[in-house]
DNA sequence: TCCTACAATTTTGTATGTAATATGTGTAAG
DNA sequence: CTTACACATATTACATACAAAATTGTAGGA
């Protein structure tokens, strides 16, 4: 409304304006959270945001709306007027965190026990969970990974509350950042898992609550013992702000 | 924040003053907050920036990212190139959401029930609970919110667990944002309330895990309930994008 | 009256500039 | 050798500028 004749005559167009597409944000999020969560960005490292903008080729503005998105999923810190760093996690938190994960995959098996013969979910589970068992002949870590997830969703999936299943995801990240390769590697370890799957299966293929909540609760202390027995946690604990 | 009705010419200075403080994004996400979930700002509405912009005195800068966190905490929804709109809830994700509460919260009356006799957690309980039952005798809405909460914030606070504590606190937000002044406003809900309130209470003082979750779990799902059989989920389902 | 096309306006998305704050380094005093 | 302070550098916080997309308004035609 004022005196924007002057400047429209002054326009020379950048070449550099090309991406306006409305995803860059979520293109930096997704950047970060991978470099996140396979380690090249560690717990504790500061996220610069020059050096971020040079590697990326955006602006700061939707680098710092980024780490604002991040910083609300906790996989971040900002703070005022010093940037932002890699969430590191200590034994308490890593304990806390599991007791969520307690709390929201827990009752996740109850309700998939409760819905277990809607539609076919009762096929759906047993494919996931055979798909699974070929880790007792031939073990490979990264596929166990995949498959270990698979198992999870699946019962968020059959639980049929999608607000749940993405809390739930939120919060099996941060387990990431601990590098669990070294935790969980070895066969025994992955063949444990296992058996405990068929314990949380056969809750919930037997429509029963209770003992599908026992099953994922023994579970996942199993799991966080694992964890917090490690040296992991006091490895990322070293490093300095 | 008090001047926002005062002169431009004044808003400047406190601009001036404000400016480079690093807090500008949490004041804006809090007053954001506060105005969601009064129902200043109802569920639907276009948050327009120029508008924000002008009224609370910053820069699209700031508001941007305070956008991003308020989209990341699921009171709002920011869709490229259209802006960010309040979250509007339908009856089926009020269900998920109250389910995702029973699941936090029970969790936490179970942990607190284990927790009962650490330090003062036994005479802090009760005081809260000897508190709220005031309004058995002179039930007053506002009041009983508040004291609502600050027992809910007990068992959360005995049970030790800081981070479900704030997982607990964002899942109690969107209820807000349903006019809940309508649907509980009578003595009887809220004595009704008080009465289960002291089921809880009881299966955590007598350090029985189950019972109290159970208890949770009673309370919260007749919560729900009373919510979804209100119209108020309807009207808000009535506006239009 | 109801479409449709197109221009005008509004609103968003991203880049850039600038001042304030934090951080690092060197130097001098204890 | 350590500590403290001042200065230089690095980095962040916020505002502004401008281009792209979406929305709105309007005129013309079926």
């Amino acid at each position: 409304m004022k005196d924007l004749n002057t400047s429209k005559l002054l326009t020379e167009t950048k070449k550099l304006s090309v991406a306006r597409s409305g995803q860059t944000v979520s293109k930096i999020v997704q950047m970060l959270k991978d470099r996140i969560l396979d380690g090249r960005l560690a717990p504790g490292q500061r996220l610069v945001s020059t050096d971020l903008v040079n590697e990326f080729g955006v602006s700061r503005g939707p680098l710092r709306e980024a780490f604002r998105q991040l910083d609300a999923e906790r996989l971040i810190n900002v703070e005022p007027n010093r940037g932002a760093i890699v969430r590191r996690l200590d034994a308490q938190e890593v304990k806390e965190l599991y007791e969520i994960r307690i709390a929201l995959e827990g009752f996740a098996a109850r309700l998939a026990a409760e819905n277990i013969n809607e539609s076919d979910n009762r096929a759906f589970l047993t494919a996931v969970l055979h798909k699974g068992r070929r880790h007792r002949l031939n073990p490979i870590f990264t596929h166990f990974i995949a498959d270990n997830r698979a198992f999870h969703q699946a019962i968020v999936h059959i639980c049929g509350n999608v607000e749940l299943g993405k809390l739930i995801d939120k919060y099996q990240q941060p387990v990431f950042m601990i590098q669990l390769r070294q935790v969980i590697g070895t066969d025994q370890v992955i063949e444990h898992a296992l058996d405990e799957h068929e314990l949380i299966a056969d809750g919930i293929l037997s429509g029963s609550p209770e003992a599908a909540y026992l099953a994922m609760q023994r579970h996942l202390l199993h799991s966080s013992r694992l964890i917090l027995s490690s040296p992991a946690l006091n490895n990322v604990s070293i490093i300095k702000n």
